[in-house]
Formats: C-alpha cells, structure tokens, sequence
DNA sequence: TTGTATGCGTTATCAC
DNA sequence: GTGATAACGCATACAA
C-alpha cells in the first residue's frame, strides 16, 4: 500500500502538503493541489486509518454489538451517523462473549472505535459498569440500569398493557396469553416485562390472571399454534402473544377449529414481523419504533462522546397498536390506532 | 484512557517490558508478569487498536460489506473468522455508496481492515479491478468475473434448473414462471439467472417456452398472489418463483381459487425462507449453503492475505431441492430430495 | 504558502 | 531478563 511519503515523492512536495491536500486544499497553491492530486490518483493513495486515527486520536467509527440481526435499526443508525461523518460498524457477539463481561469490546475495538451501542446486548454484569466509565456506550432495546450508561428502548411493558386493553375493549374477557418458556439468566427480558404488561392490563380492568391461561412454551410458529389449540379448548375468548409468531400459529388454530375470527375469539402479537401481514385476517399487533431507536442511539452517543451529554438518559421510544382483522372486523390493512 | 506508558510507570517497569507481557509473557520474570499484570487490571488497560496495528501493519479484521441482511452468512463467517484469530465486522451499503465505485472502501476503511467480503454488493464497475489490486477482496454470491477476485456463490441458474426440472418430473407440463420485473441497472442479478435456469429445464424437456406463462412483477406476497391468479387462470399446472414469496402467494392463490396441491398445481419457490416452512402444504424451495458460504468466503479471504492463493477461484457451493407437499402429496417436511 | 520536526501507542531490534 | 530506542503513517505546531 502507498503511503503518504511515495505521494510527497511522486508529486515533488514534502509530506505536510500532501496532508494539507487531502485535510484543508485552500491553504495549498492550486498548482501544488493539482500535482498532487494526480499522484494521489496515480498511486491510488488512500490515507491509512491507523495512522490517523492514532495522530487524531478519534476514529469517526461507532461500534454496533448486536445480539440478533436488526435491519431496521442499523438502518436508522447508519443515517444518523452518515449526517454527522460517523461511520459504523456492526458485530454480532454471541451469549458466551457477552457472558465473558464484554472483554469481547475491550480486547477487540479499544482505540479503534469512538463509542459503542449495544443492542439486546446485556445480561447483569459489573464489568459492564466498568467498560461505561471508560468508553463512552448507549444501550439499545433491552438495557440494565446503570449509573453511567443512557439507554433507548419501547416501553415493552406499556406495549404489552395497549395490546390486551385493545383486545379487552372489544369485549373479550377470557384472554390467554401465550409466552416464551424461561431461558436460564434471562431476568428481565423483553417476553418478561410483556408478560407484565399483560397482567397488569388484566388487573386494572378487575379480572383475576388465571395460570392456566397463561402457556409457556419454545419459540416457533408450531408452537404457537399448539398453545393456541389449548388455550383455546379451554375457552379463552382473546389471545395476546409476546411474539408475532405465538400469535400467528394461535390464529392458524383458531380457523382449524373453525371459529370466527374476530367474532369468537380475537388475536393479537407484537412486532409487526413480516408474519403478521401475511395471515388473512391480517394480525393486530404493536409495531416499535426501530428505525427511531437507532438514530436516536446514535444522536445520544454522539452527544456523549462530544462531552455534550452531562446525565445518563433513559428514553423511551412512542409504539403504535396496528389494528388488523384479528381483533376488528374489516381493519385488514393496520390503520393506526394509538400511539405512546 | 490509560496508554502503556501508564501501565509501565504503575508497574515500575520499562514499555519494552509491559509490552512483552502482553506478547509474550514466558520471557519475562514471574514476579514482573505478576506486577504488570496486575498494573493492567488496576489501571483498567487495554492496548490501542490503532498503535498496534499501525505498528504490525495488520489488524486481524475482515470487512463485511452486505447489500442485504444475510445472516446465516454472518453466522459462517463469524465461526470461520473466530477459529483463525480474526474478527469480523460489517457494513451495509445502499446502491448510492455502492455506485460511487467502491470508494466507499478505501475512504472508510484503507489500513483498518485485512480483506474485504462484497456480498451480493457489486455492480458493474470497473474501480472495482482496481481495488482487487490493493486489497484482498473474496466476493460473495453474486460476482463479477474480474481477473483479481475470487468468489463464492450459488449456482443459481442450476438452482432454478433442478426446481423446474423436479415440476416437470412430476407430470407438469403447463409451469409458469414468477419473476421479478427488470431493476435497473442489474443487468446479471439472481432472478435472471434463475429465469435462465427455468428456461433451459423446459427446452430440456423439449416444451417450447412460452411469453405468456411468464409474469414478471414488483416484490412481495400480493404481487406473487396476483401473478398466481394470472397464471392460474391460464391453465398453469405448475408455477416456479424466483422468490419464495412469490411462490407462497401464487399457494394461496391456488387454495382460494379451489385447486387441489400438489395434483392440480404444482409449485416451487427457491431460498428456503421462513415463509415457506409456515404454508400448509409446505412449499418445496431450493436452499443454498449460505452458512458455508460464510465460511469459504473467510478461508478463501485469509488464504489470500496470508499469499498462500496463487490463482483466482470461482467457487459454487452445492444447492438442494427440498421437496415439500406444495408438489408431492404427504411430503411437508421438506425431506432432502438432490444436491448438486 | 511550504517544509521540518514532533508525537500519537505500539512492537521489535538492539544492546546490555 | 531487561531497558532504550527506532519505526509504523499521519496531522499539525512551528519556523521559514
């Protein structure tokens, strides 16, 4: 690879032009800029990250540590961070290198990247507490509340409560829920607070939570449908799944047992996954603000990194209730229905 | 953040030494390891990214760069990448970056990264050849023929071959064809050469190919829904998509205009996506090895750093019908039927 | 406007 | 076994 001293060579300049050149052209006579222009182009000279980003000692460059692939949210991070010349880069960090306590960041990116966003990245770790006073990192989605580390998340509890309220509001009183089975060191996962959700809509409206109505079970359409064939046996009248995909096998039961949907029984799951357009009747569900999550992420690490950000923030992103054909007759196309 | 300066003063040591702890802690003394280990550990150290790899001239990264979210590649990857010392990271370039000729590359990454992946990121562009040139590039499912670059894809004109060949071996005689309607700009991109493969199954079999069956549309479910019904009406007895979605609205189709599958219709999609797992009948697909093509693309990368690659490959990785009841009565479980 | 010289943090070579 | 020190490629303060 050329460096900049072949460029200063081919060109007939000293190294300090040619960096003027490529940082501040004005400051450099337009013959001199032209020379070495060409023999930038010539070499097919690019400047050597390392070597800047060591003089500079700032790398432009954000960290992604995603633990599931989240195309709406790198999406809205890489627009964020293009508008203020920061690139990003995404990783993927499996549940034992997150269990390693995120040395997985210090050995691999340290100087190498400005800040970190973590996505459902966490489980309860104090080195965690560590890496936050020493780089600067906003989490993403699912986050543990520490007092150096701002985060951006829905409400997943809030989310839950407006799906079942929904399902209450249109007269259904014997709601099941269908639910993930607990994963070993997951204390407070998303299916956990949704879970919440659930009861809590279920209690402010003065019906009693029956266990039997609640199923536990692995991830996975079949599943879904399995649980949903019991539940609804059992005569459950709703169905709020704390998957899109739970909700989906529910609806595929209920038509198999030939019951009307929305009239007999009315079903709703959360995400708006690509799933939940498919079913006829469409699937009401809650859709998050993912696009927003990654661009506020973003804004907020920025901030920090400048020194712009003096307190650690929670926020909190609005969701909406997509209103489909599973819990109202005729709403097949997801028109909205709230906001929070 | 702490340098190894800082880590030598607390230590009462020279850099030379810290550094040898680090690299290669068997020649240095016990009690020095001991003291500078635990000078680390206080002082929270970690070396710098950029002053190590300015001063290897290596980095020990690979650079993903995806034009689509593709994880069961990143998840090859990943494992080929980790077992070789390597890390991963990965960007996403929309067809703007990607048009600018790759430059996209050097500006952002030159010296921060070994080698490069491009999966499915090229379009034709002659700066490309350049960057083969500089820096170690392996492409990854769709690809150029350049004199410089390697790749590992599917064959996918094959692929669509065996799906049509596998119709025409059940008795059908009448297949029409969903295809996506032309992009611009994408002269070479999969869905052509998955029609050609369409093309040559029927003038294998001797039956003329016929405008007509052929339907050519945007993306997604309701446009394969309307194809399907299009084609339906003309008498089709089986129907190929160039994407499972297409080929999972032309089922539905089917089911609402009362046509029995597989006996009436058959038909075929091509990715093994979700989509095609969640129909009842299963929809028969075409799955390719994208997890192993993660992990050629790594080998075949770091061969290629380490100078161990004389010549340029072209790699295809076998492909495999699953045969599912949308074409066999009884068989929904997508049994393995062929590879090639 | 231009060039010289310094230092960013690290590893490795060389003496001791 | 250990410590100075040079060098990696670059940006910039300073001198000219």
């Amino acid at each position: 690879m050329p460096t900049i001293q072949d460029v200063a060579k081919a060109a007939g300049v000293s190294i300090a032009t040619v960096s003027r050149v490529i940082n501040s052209p004005a400051t450099v006579s337009v013959d001199k800029v032209k020379r070495v222009k060409s023999a930038i182009d010539e070499l097919n000279y690019y400047p050597n990250s390392s070597g800047r980003n060591l003089r500079r000692s700032a790398t432009k460059t954000l960290l992604m540590i995603c633990a599931a692939t989240i195309s709406d949210v790198l999406d809205g991070a890489y627009e964020a961070a293009a508008r203020q010349g920061y690139r990003i880069v995404a990783t993927y960090a499996d549940r034992r290198q997150l269990a390693k306590g995120m040395s997985y960041f210090n050995e691999l990116f340290m100087g190498n990247v400005d800040g970190a966003i973590l996505f459902s990245a966490l489980r309860s770790d104090e080195n965690l507490a560590k890496l936050c006073q020493t780089v600067p990192i906003v989490q993403c989605s699912s986050f543990l509340d520490l007092p150096n580390a701002s985060s951006v998340s829905t409400d997943e509890e809030a989310a839950a409560y407006d799906a079942v309220t929904h399902l209450l509001e249109t007269g259904k009183r014997r709601i099941g829920l269908i639910t993930q089975e607990n994963l070993p060191g997951a204390e407070d996962s998303y299916y956990i607070r949704r879970e919440r959700g659930y009861c809590r809509a279920l209690a402010d409206a003065g019906i009693p939570i029956r266990q039997e109505m609640i199923f536990r079970t692995p991830g996975g359409v079949k599943n879904g449908y399995y649980a949903g064939k019991q539940l609804l046996k059992d005569k459950a009248d709703g169905i709020f799944g704390v998957q899109d995909t739970f909700a989906y096998g529910a609806l595929v039961a209920a038509q198999r047992m030939g019951l009307s949907i929305p009239e007999q029984v009315g079903i709703v799951g959360i995400d708006n996954t690509g799933i939940s357009q498919l079913s006829d009747p469409g699937l009401t569900t809650v859709q998050q603000s993912f696009y927003e999550m990654g661009q506020v992420a973003v804004n907020m690490l920025i901030e920090q990194i400048r020194g712009e950000m003096d307190v650690k923030r929670n926020v909190y992103l609005q969701h909406r209730l997509l209103v489909r054909g599973s819990t109202v007759r005729g709403r097949s196309d997801g028109e909205e229905e709230g906001a929070r």
